[in-house]
DNA sequence: TTGAAAGCGCTAACAC
DNA sequence: GTGTTAGCGCTTTCAA
């Protein structure tokens, strides 16, 4: 393979100094009209590219930015991501994609001051193995960005919903409904489960607030928030007799399965069973029956995170770290309050 | 911020010269044990860790590989994109992923000769707007594996099932149900979508081997595959009276959201109307009906695709670009055949 | 087995 | 406004 085309092949050429074109090509102030020509000729003439691997080393930074989440056939995740990669190429960053399985070594590698580092300028991060504590030891100069559900010590900004509202928004829409004995199901009570366990503070709070009790022992929990998980959630809680008669679930993938056993044992949604989601992903729009859920607003969470990270990046005095709270609401489809006319 | 630990700085303190330094940390052969343990020594009292920007530069390698898909919420990539992530992985390769939406000049920018070219050492690419001409004419250098179909021109290797035969199979399937009026949804008649017109053709396939003509009328095109198209293109078809007795829709996606327009009208699947889709997504297993589908080996096509692109990558003598096709197999569920009991 | 040193191609401080 | 030049930190050829 011939050699590449340089910078210096395009001064020469072009009768300046390397330095020269490289303002042209970066498009800085200080060229004439004149010589700006002679090396815009220079480039085309030559096919000159600049060599985006030297501007790194030599700038310091990568111009891409790493969006770290647990799992990305979760269509939550991919929807969000869809939005991130559109904000960030606007702003010129590439996206580094990985996903980790919850795995907390992996999640650690990311965040930790290890040689990867230098590959991204700033990392959004959906963390899900790593508590708390973990979250804080990691590399202090790398800008962050976190989503879902670990509050900021201050060194990083977090975006995510108000999840112990949305869940009690959730949870009175089935209590208004005239249920009596909701389930849960989602709990995770473990450190790295805040998320979950917020969602459940929220249905506690709805019962409390009515003065209504809440039977431990409709509170499942759940490893992860798939379809899987939730279809054998609901089919523990059938089994055990004196089934509920309305769900909060925690995502719409685990009301999607545990709809899936309901219809299965032949009950019905929502006549006998009403179920309720998170997070508003396409399926529960086109599922039979739709599903009525909690809307986060993502394209509000994944233009604000990379907002934020590129501030992040850009300020050489890191700005303190935000809490923020993207808006949601309740969504009432048909799981919940039946269809008006349909066999 | 101080000054980050050099291969220098450690070289100084082990009292060797960087190329040692530089062999210990890369695990090269031909060091002696004790230099060895010194270099190490001093690698971890100064807390180095190599600048992986420079060594990108140095090797003329960025130790990426693109992924490149239209759209990243559309399940069957994303499920693809997970495996395709592990794999990659497993080399050391991190993973660029970016969508297009399907736009032309976006996915050329991705192949041709352009700045970005040297981010990544190769490109596992499933184009939508892109012909086959435009496919050609890219940067002849750049290590590329396509999915979908875009038959091979020699110089990339192509990953895909065949699709007519699956195509016919899934229809096959239908006519062996006893239902005569066959409707198929997901046409593309236009040079980008021969995917497409691969199904079209093994859905033509199936009835002519029968002896059994096909109408036209009940061929019927969407500009995406997903839900909400395949919900309209089923609109369109009931409006129009007569309506088919079964449906192959070109992905799942279409599928659910046909049934969805199906059961909206008050009729019943599969007895009213049969349905079949394409990619075997978790949707179509916890979907209400579930959804019968044709359903390609992913796991082999992510990791097929990584293998061959990475030894692409390794070879300096371009290896001939192969066609290579996944194992595919038809998956019978509800929304063809029923269920055996259910309400 | 190890050392010295020349790049890799670009950026940017400094001089004119 | 433009040129000179010293890095950026690592890899790797060549010599010892």
């Amino acid at each position: 393979m011939r050699r590449e085309v340089t910078l210096r092949d395009v001064a020469e050429l072009a009768g300046v100094s390397s330095r020269t074109v490289s303002n042209v090509v970066n498009g800085y102030a200080n060229v004439t009209e004149r010589t700006r020509e002679r090396v815009q000729r220079a480039v085309e003439e030559l096919g000159y590219r600049p060599n985006v691997l030297a501007r790194n080393l030599a700038q310091g930074r990568s111009g891409q930015i790493a969006v770290v989440v647990p799992y990305l056939d979760t269509p939550y995740f991919s929807e969000l991501l869809q939005s991130v990669i559109r904000a960030a190429r606007i702003s010129g960053y590439n996206v580094l994609i990985d996903q980790t399985d919850g795995d907390a070594e992996h999640e650690r590698g990311f965040i930790a001051h290890g040689s990867r580092r230098l590959l991204f300028d700033g990392v959004i991060f959906s963390p899900l193995g790593l508590d708390q504590r973990a979250l804080a030891d990691r590399d202090p100069a790398l800008p962050l960005v976190i989503l879902g559900e670990r509050a900021s010590d201050g060194s990083f900004d977090h975006v995510g919903i108000d999840d112990v509202a949305a869940s009690r928004q959730a949870t009175e829409h089935l209590l208004d409904l005239g249920r009596h004995r909701v389930a849960a199901i989602g709990d995770q009570p473990y450190a790295t489960g805040e998320a979950a366990q917020l969602r459940t503070q929220g249905f506690r709070e709805a019962h409390t607030a009515r003065g209504l009790s809440i039977r431990e022992d409709l509170i499942i929990g759940t490893a992860r928030f798939n379809r899987p998980d939730g279809a054998r959630a609901m089919a523990d809680l059938l089994d055990r007799g004196d089934p509920p008669d309305a769900v909060f679930c925690y995502s719409d993938l685990v009301a999607l399965g545990a709809i899936h056993t309901i219809l299965a044992r032949g009950l019905r949604v929502p006549e006998d069973i009403a179920v309720i989601g998170y997070d508003d992903i396409e399926d529960g729009r086109y599922s039979n029956p739709t599903v009525s859920t909690i809307s986060p607003d993502k394209e509000w969470i994944a233009t604000t995170a990379v907002e934020r990270l590129l501030l992040r990046i850009g300020s050489s005095t890191p700005p303190p770290g935000l809490e923020l709270r993207a808006p949601h609401k309740l969504i009432v489809r048909e799981s919940t309050t039946g269809r008006a006319s349909r066999p």
